[in-house]
RNA sequence: UCCCGGGUAGCUCAAUCGGCAGAGCGGGUGGCUGUUAACCACUAGGUUGCAGGUUCGAGUCCUGCCCCGGGAGCCA
């Protein structure tokens, strides 16, 4: 009988005397005469397995091409292991060779790369210590999102990702045709005539699935998304991406302090589930990363957010004992230098801060009795600054078209959303949240581009 | 898009005032009975981002462009 394939992760938990069989990637191998070591890592753990390979086992031409890269299958006897970096090892009896790695061509060494050259080759980074550890956390805190709804009685739902609407003001859109560029058909006034395109109108890539998110709400009740979100902005930070990822819950009968707790509860649970799950990878975030990361995740998954009103947080920065490149003023939106010192200096943890001021924030957002702002809230981390953007939307008909119309958007593009506010009108709140950002949050990671596989930014989509 | 900083061997970096382009790691070869970023010896490896200019002479100075990073804006 062949010896049973298992993962790395599995063969830890074997006992000692198993025959098995693991196959994955060579990290490294150490020869010493007549004995070579085997650093195998086949992605399901951070930690490898080392396989001994004693002379003669293994043909020399064979155990030659075993470098760093290789793919190879190892099947042998797990034995306990006489040094102290690892409780057993494979004794190997049999080696197959999947995959050779050309040692002069590979271009990951066994040593550190920046970062900066990992991202030219994010085809093979994730073969390395930080990216598998990255991208394993990644998958540990979407099933988290998606078990946090679900218990929660929410549905998960899919917007479109092509949509006809360029107005939400969230930023410049992608424009999705298959008119020939080179060769538009023109209407007699020379412009572009739009209606012989494939939607028979202007199209673009979606910046948020709030809107029909809120059509969702509005009879299932509590909603969320969960998908790609695209911006056309010429951003070139940290924290930007032109495709990233957002978690879109949408709540009927949510007003703002409702949200407020759902975000502060969904924060805490997603972290309480990575901290549980994904130890052996927060550890090296901890060790090699960020080495405030630990404790960091564990303050926020107990102690309670700070919330305060804007008006508030202007207050407190005015009176704050230091200079400012753009003073505070009522009115004005919070800078980032405004943002980092609430959450890292005044308060040491998340912010919540909600009621801004009206000019500042989206037509959708309810406004409040003073006339003057609106049900908004901005949950702020430090290091990474706003993580979630969300508010209690407007669900009063005659406001929602006077916002609309003072905002010098067209109504007849919003005749649907309106409609919602026509017919069962609700009161309803939502959020959104950046999920490379809350991954920068747990791993630490100071570049955005490198909690993204592939990532998209301006004047880069090689992959 | 704006403001800074950078681009030299496969990788990470050094090179004084404008004067012979170097090191560590990685690679190759050999050695070493249990290694852990293994160790020891030897060895190969360069269009100094691209295009011009100044100069007896440019990695170094000047101009333009490209790319990367940090900060800002926009936002999640």
């Amino acid at each position: 009988m062949e010896p049973k394939w298992v993962s790395v992760k599995e063969a830890y938990t074997m006992p000692v005397g198993s025959v098995l069989t693991v196959r994955g990637w060579v990290r490294s191998r150490r020869d010493s005469k007549g004995i070579s070591f085997i650093e195998l890592n086949d992605g399901s753990r951070f930690k490898s397995l080392q396989i001994v390979v004693e002379a003669g086992v293994v043909p020399e031409e064979t155990l030659k091409q075993v470098t760093t890269g290789a793919c190879i299958e190892a099947t042998g006897v797990l034995v306990e292991s006489p040094a102290p970096k690892q409780p057993v090892e494979l004794k190997l009896q049999r080696l197959r060779l999947f995959g050779a790695a050309d040692p002069e061509t590979y271009p990951l060494q066994k040593k550190g790369h920046t970062f900066e050259y990992l991202r030219e080759i994010a085809h093979l980074r994730a073969r390395g210590n930080t990216f598998g550890a990255v991208f394993r956390v990644r998958h540990a805190l979407a099933y988290a999102i998606h078990q946090f709804f679900h218990e929660r009685g929410f549905y998960y739902i899919h917007t479109p990702i092509i949509t006809a609407s360029d107005c939400e003001g969230a930023g410049a859109m992608f424009r999705v045709t298959t008119l020939d560029i080179e060769n538009p058909p023109r209407l007699p006034n020379g412009a572009i005539d739009w209606s012989q395109d494939f939607f028979g109108k202007p199209t673009y890539l979606t910046v948020s699935g709030q809107l029909e998110a809120e059509a969702l709400a509005l009879a299932l009740g509590k909603v969320y998304t969960f998908g790609p979100t695209f911006r056309a902005e010429n951003s070139n930070t940290p924290r930007h991406l032109a495709e990233f990822w957002m978690v879109e819950p949408e709540m009927a009968f949510y007003e703002l302090e409702d949200n407020a707790q759902l975000a502060e509860d969904f924060l805490k649970a997603i972290i309480r589930y990575v901290l549980e799950n994904c130890q052996e990878d927060l550890e090296f975030f901890h060790q090699r990363i960020d080495n405030t990361v630990l404790e960091t995740l564990e303050h926020v998954a107990t102690a309670p957010f700070e919330r305060i009103t804007y008006t508030e947080a202007i207050q407190i920065l005015q009176k704050a004992n230091r200079s400012w490149e753009f003073p505070p003023v009522w009115g004005n939106d919070l800078q980032t230098e405004h943002e980092r010192y609430l959450t890292e200096e005044a308060f040491r943890k998340p912010v919540i801060v909600t009621d801004y001021p009206r000019q500042i924030k989206a037509f959708y957002m309810r406004l409040n009795d003073d006339g003057q702002t609106v049900r908004a809230m901005d949950v702020l981390v430090p290091r990474v600054g706003e993580i979630i953007g969300g508010s209690q939307r407007e669900e009063r008909y005659e406001v929602l078209l006077q916002r609309i119309r003072e905002m010098g958007l067209r109504e007849e593009d919003y005749w649907w959303y309106l409609d919602l506010r026509r017919y069962g009108s609700a009161p309803h709140s939502g959020f959104g949240l950046g999920f490379e950002r809350m991954l920068m949050y747990i791993t630490g990671m100071k570049n955005i581009r490198d909690v993204i596989p592939f990532p998209r930014t301006p004047g880069n989509a090689e992959f």
